[in-house]
DNA sequence: AAAGTGACGCATT
DNA sequence: TAATGCGCCACTT
């Protein structure tokens, strides 16, 4: 159901994050060419492709989403963990160390 | 067809 | 320091 150009690059970049690396929903808006970041976090709501590791994808501070959808931070902190991803307290990943510029 | 809604981010008040 | 606004796209009602 992908058509829609932004979209489309928006869901494309995400399956390019390497395992163990996280982005930011800000960097993804920019290197698709929009500042609206919302825009990232909503190409994956409702859509759950499971080819879209979208628990890759944290705030600019390395939080999670908070509405992260089904599981909640929870559930994508699990896959992160399970990706090797370092957490720093409960819901904030190591950007410095883990953080993927998109490309 | 128009308005509302939605996983954010940064600047301004 | 906290709160609010704008950014600006696609989708739903």
């Amino acid at each position: 159901m992908i058509q829609k150009k932004l979209f489309h690059e928006i869901r494309k970049t995400v399956k390019k994050i390497p395992r163990g690396k996280v982005t930011t929903y800000g960097a993804i808006a920019e290197f698709v060419g929009t500042r609206d970041a919302r825009l990232v976090g909503y190409a994956l709501w409702g859509n759950q492709d499971k080819k879209i590791p979208c628990h890759r994808v944290v705030k600019k501070q390395g939080f999670l989403a908070e509405k992260y959808s089904l599981e909640g931070w929870q559930g994508q902190k699990s896959r992160l963990l399970k990706d090797g991803v370092i957490f720093v307290g409960e819901k904030q990943v190591d950007l410095k160390k883990h953080f993927w510029q998109p490309r």
